[in-house]
DNA sequence: CTGAAAGCGCTTACAG
DNA sequence: CTGAAAGCGCTTACAG
């Protein structure tokens, strides 16, 4: 590879010429088109490892995730990139594993990278860094928070007890009073929260026995946790997965019961990946607007570093929204 | 953030026995013991961007993939990811979203910016990159490459003309002789020509005509493809998906068109992403070994990269397997 | 507007 | 085994 001393040698000026004409500064026309001769010739592509010693700006923005593998969390990182790279920046990506030494492992190597910032989703391993992450030497935005958010990093997440209680509201209207409950816990416990205050506004109460607790986030949980839930409680009318990963093997739970969707009962998902618009029937879930947090998040570091001042440390809420499919239906009258 | 040469003074020695401590070379014990003191009173860590600038090395790799949010890219990133972690290395995740030019200034980018290598991830955008990409300063390893492999490059992937041969003959030991094929066309052809020749292995043809090709992978794709299949051949049997994201749709229309499954019509996919095992009925499909893929391409360019030397110039197939469950049976008699 | 110097924080030979 | 020097390839003041 060329070197910046070959090209000033080449064209006959000095080094500090050639820096100019490659970021741009002004330097005079006869002067600059030498320079850009050589640069050609030579095929030279400045050595960007050397310029951000000299500067301390990597253009690298770090991101934590979980795990990527995952319908949610494929979309943050698609977006982050995306936004990311329309800066002019780049990506440097880590999972998590809601594993908090990997946390900080992955914390300590972007440190001495000296990357520019770093993005943060979900709150499991990382809650035990916080200490750590709110010294990093680099602006730090947490996203896709689910619990209490810490006062001493920004965050862009949604409110999810209130999009738990949307679902809750839309069942309430359709009718239901007896609601089963498939969820993640504690991880989802937010959810379940918004669910039982759209109950309670009219007041009835969730029981604790109505839920049905899962510790991961898949198909095959989602319905185990749903046949449990009718084994339990068989006159239940309507069902909440805290999640629609979970609530495409309830639905199947469901139905193999023998129960039709949604004529004997409801299905309400939570999250509205993609697969769920064409579930039979198509699934009612509560939209989280995963790309749009995603912009947010990226956007609040970058304005942060182009005006070099630490992010503003704000508590970002986008509002979830109801998408009302065909898997939610009043429930069956009485005696049918 | 402290530097070498404050852990130096601190220490009482000279920056190169710093450099010695830090990088594990032998120091006398007590040299050793002042300097760890050092490093821990002053929270000194070392600035990897100094030592990639001095050493050449940066520890990063380099992943193009064409997109993420696909369940079959992301498995691949999060296996990748893994992998590189587990030796040290880190990620630098680009999109190329099946774009020549996003490719090409990538691939720009990460040259400038002297990562150690790179991995390929799909051929859509990167095929008329191939030149640059032969000449890059830094080994490169193709993956997931569906096209005929170039000479020029390793590439780790799967026989998938064979495994398109593998649903074909299963079809066939059912004993169905007329089959519609819904298709990401022209990316997915190898697919189409291993089903075609496990027929005509038979002496079957399967016509253009029951092709039905889509541009992009996405479940309405699959469901109005098999729609328009349905209706021009009511007499077909068998139904294959060239992606089980088409899958997903083209079960739900074969359902919605009044025929069960399998007990009417077999409907075959590809891919085994997670959630065919859970459709009703369970898929059967060619299951693509994305992980084991992923793992061969990293390590072929860890090996070369330890060796220092360019990987060996392979084309590697891995082999896809036929996961039967219950999508699939023999035809109906005639006369049902 | 252009040139000579110093510096970013490391590592790599090379003497002692 | 430890110390003084040069160098990796840039940029940033600072004179001319």
């Amino acid at each position: 590879m060329a070197t910046m001393a070959e090209v000033a040698a080449l064209a006959g000026v000095t080094k500090q010429t050639v820096s100019n004409v490659v970021s741009g500064k002004k330097v005079r026309p006869d002067t600059a088109a030498k320079v850009n001769a050589a640069i050609a010739q030579l095929g030279y592509k400045p050595n960007l490892l050397a310029r951000s010693l000299a500067t301390g700006a990597t253009m690298t923005v770090g991101l934590f995730v979980p795990v990527v593998a995952n319908p949610f969390y494929s979309e943050l990182v698609e977006e982050v990139e995306n936004v990311l790279v329309r800066h002019g920046y780049n990506l440097l990506l880590a999972t998590t594993r809601d594993d908090g030494e990997y946390t900080r492992r992955h914390l300590d190597i972007l440190t001495r990278r000296s990357v520019d910032a770093l993005l943060v989703a979900g709150d499991a391993g990382v809650i035990e860094q916080l200490p750590t992450l709110a010294t990093a030497p680099f602006p730090v935005v947490l996203f896709a928070w689910e619990v209490d958010p810490p006062d001493t990093l920004p965050v862009v997440s949604i409110d999810y007890e209130h999009a738990g209680f949307l679902a809750g509201r839309h069942l309430r209207e359709l009718g239901h009073e007896k609601v089963v409950v498939v969820a993640v816990l504690p991880a989802h416990t937010r959810r379940i929260d918004g669910l039982r205050r759209a109950f309670a506004a009219d007041g009835l109460t969730i029981g604790d026995d109505m839920i049905f607790a899962r510790t991961t986030d898949d198909p095959a949980g989602g319905f185990a946790g749903a046949d449990a839930a009718l084994a339990a409680h068989p006159d239940a009318t309507a069902l909440f997965a805290t999640h629609d990963i979970l609530a495409l093997g309830a639905l199947q739970a469901v139905q193999e019961s023998g129960r039709r969707v949604p004529e004997d009962m409801s299905v309400v998902g939570f999250d509205d990946i993609a697969q769920v618009g064409r579930t039979h029937p198509a699934m009612t879930t509560v939209a989280v607007p995963k790309r749009e947090m995603a912009q947010q998040a990226v956007e609040l570091l970058l304005r942060s570093l182009e005006a070099e001042r630490p992010p503003t440390n704000v508590v970002s809420l986008l509002r979830p929204t109801l998408v009302v499919r065909d898997s939610s239906a009043p429930p069956p009258r009485s005696g049918d």
